[in-house]
DNA sequence: ATAAACCCTTGATCTAAATCAAGAAAAACA
DNA sequence: TGTTTTTCTTGATTTAGATCAAGGGTTTAT
């Protein structure tokens, strides 16, 4: 889809605001968003992303999937959530590996041939930092998913999610109950069962709004990066002080 | 602690064959590879790595250590075994992020600073590739990871852990059992019990040997990644033709 | 407005792996 | 070399969360 002309005005200075292209003016950019390439795709649609036929960075513009890898049984583990603004990189993956992005609502992606972005990174030292910065970010949120994954109890789980959406957005749940169960790797059934545990602590969840008894009823399950990002952090009440 | 020159040639001929350094020379590198420092670490010790105090990039040139990380409870999760060549880098860690390196064995570490590091991806463009190229493989590898702990049951664990080792290595079981264990988010004796369910597929385990009946018995746990780097991946044998 | 589809909750039951326990084997040490 | 320490195995028991099942809500479509 080659997008007009109006619109392109847009998108650029959309794409100007992400951290991808931090400390670049719209004049370095100006011939790598010439390449910029958009594509939609539809609510529950299934497509693989592998190095081979996908081998680009592609940014989600609107919309929402996620990124899974199902084994021969049927069962999912959900690796990313991608929401607006954030990117995929297949043209990082190694030739035999892939995902599968499971649309969750009509979505927008705009991306970069692999070759675009080689050319931006050579031309300009400090997209390559942004880059780096990028996949070092990714590193570190798998990290700490394999934390809590791993080592966290059904309602440690929930409620680790719960203080991530508190203070990374305004209160609210973003996505629905069984998307964000299967993001922790755990039933809908047990995701509901742990929010009922929660409840007997004063957490509550009215309509994906969370409402809290007292207000500091979730720091037990923070975690020191989310808490960094508190009003709280490192006062006497936090338990990371 | 300074090396002599005696011990430097062989450290930079050591390094400079690292993936790391790919399509660099060794002028190119002089520069920074001068800048190289080193430490040692016992057995058993632990030290916490984030990016306050460890803004560098590690390089394990003897030795063997686990990055883990540890809950209040005392629960650990591996999120890598840190063998030699292998890299370790904090300095990418966000400021609040960190994880604990725990010594297997008397290791020698090699490290850059930051600045070292940042100073030699700018002045040389394909030391940022690679950069990237390790960032990449460390996102890749995590994914897999949460894939395996999360989507396979122990006896999988065990099957696929073993392929690894075979293909990769020599038909050995690198580490302990139990450290292999802990990588794979199980306890020993659960791992012990799967080996002992593999026996009866024809899998044995002589004193770290891995010996099979056939010959194909774990391509069943095989994934693509892995398989690869097979003889058998893609002939009529392998079950991802 | 009504139907249909989907999502969420609650209860009963099941199961894989953890835990507890104790002995066997292997490795490290003196 | 024998002794101590650590690692591994095997069995009995427990448990957190999955699965199965069915009813109640909510959103979407007609």
């Amino acid at each position: 889809m080659i997008p007009t002309k109006k619109h392109l005005e847009r998108y650029y200075s959309y794409l100007h605001r992400l951290p991808l292209f931090n400390n670049l003016s719209q004049e370095e950019l100006k011939p790598l968003f010439e390449t910029l390439q958009v594509r939609q795709f539809h609510k529950n649609e299934i497509v693989t992303f592998n190095s081979k036929e996908h081998s680009r960075l592609y940014i989600n513009f609107d919309g929402l999937f996620k990124l899974t890898k199902i084994d021969e049984r049927g069962d999912e583990i959900v690796l990313k959530i991608v929401d607006k603004k954030d990117l995929v990189s297949p043209m990082h993956f190694s030739p035999h590996y892939d995902v599968a992005a499971d649309f969750v609502k009509n979505t927008t992606l705009f991306y970069f041939s692999q070759e675009s972005i080689a050319k931006a990174m050579a031309d300009h030292h400090q997209f390559s930092l942004n880059i780096v910065q990028y996949l070092a970010d990714s590193v570190q949120s798998l990290m700490l998913s394999a934390e809590v994954l791993q080592l966290k109890t059904a309602k440690e789980k929930v409620g680790w999610y719960l203080v991530h959406s508190k203070i990374n957005a305004t209160f609210e749940l973003p996505y629905s109950k069984s998307l964000t169960a299967a993001y922790l790797g755990m039933q809908p059934e047990s995701f509901s069962r742990a929010l009922s545990e929660l409840k007997k602590e004063g957490v509550f969840l009215d309509n994906k709004k969370i409402r809290l008894d007292n207000g500091d009823e979730l720091c037990t399950y923070c975690d020191p990066v989310t808490g960094a990002d508190c009003a709280f952090f490192k006062t006497q009440d936090c338990l990371h002080s």
